[in-house]
DNA sequence: AGCTTATACAAGCAGATACTAATATATTTT
DNA sequence: AAAATATATTAGTATCTGCTTGTATAAGCT
């Protein structure tokens, strides 16, 4: 755990090299980590872009192919996604399809952007 | 480490619920994966954000004042940073300043982006 | 109902990760 | 040159992570 010294604005009496920077938003930061955490990850990347490419949603039995894991593997990986709010999920019969959220498809969007255009 | 099953367009025989999935990018999988990883933790995550925030680059010893590590932590998380292509630094004197890159704009924003619209 | 298939959950464990402490290097100051 | 400051590097270690195996639940099939 990160805990960040309080360094209100009042705070100019140290006589160090640069600017005292001001504190970040602790909230956003836990918003961010869930995401960032989620996606940085071998299997639950590769699951989530398989995931992003089928329009329709893709059931686990496919992706567990794809990856190389067990099938226990891939339903924990899909949870994580899930609870970080990167796919839905929907049941049907006895299949679970899972869906990308907008925000797996930003963040998506921005990765490859970025490896589009190598500044 | 993941090993694919490169699953080629000509595979069909499959009589699962959905359609087989295409492989993905190992490449860009890769290069991904390093930016999600070197954001993806509470203390990188903090120096990066503090770094984006100042405008004309921060030092470390700022840095290591606002987080709560020790002086080798936030040296070691800002090489982290550095080698993922998220911040550049220079010496200036004895200092060393580190200032965001693109890369690091463009996927912040994007988060912020998100955290704005909740869809 | 029993069997099979699809997915989830729980426990345990090997390997990865992120820290601390100690030390090294480089720069400035005295 | 010695001392102090700023940062990096190395080694050791505790915790975290992501897997496997085994089991549970739920839905379809016979």
């Amino acid at each position: 755990m990160v805990e960040s010294t309080i360094t209100d604005e009042t705070a100019e009496g140290t006589d160090t090299c640069c600017t005292p920077p001001g504190d970040i938003d602790s909230d956003a930061m836990a918003t961010d980590l869930q995401l960032l955490t989620a996606m940085g990850n071998d299997t639950r990347y590769e699951l989530l872009r398989r995931t992003a490419n089928a329009d329709d949603g893709v059931c686990v039995c496919d992706l567990e192919a794809a990856v190389g894991v067990s099938q226990s593997a891939v339903s924990q990986a899909l949870s994580r996604l899930y609870t970080a709010g990167l796919v839905t999920r929907r049941k049907e019969g006895s299949w679970r399809y899972y869906e990308p959220t907008e925000t797996t498809a930003a963040l998506l969007e921005t990765l490859d952007d970025l490896r589009g255009t190598h500044e």
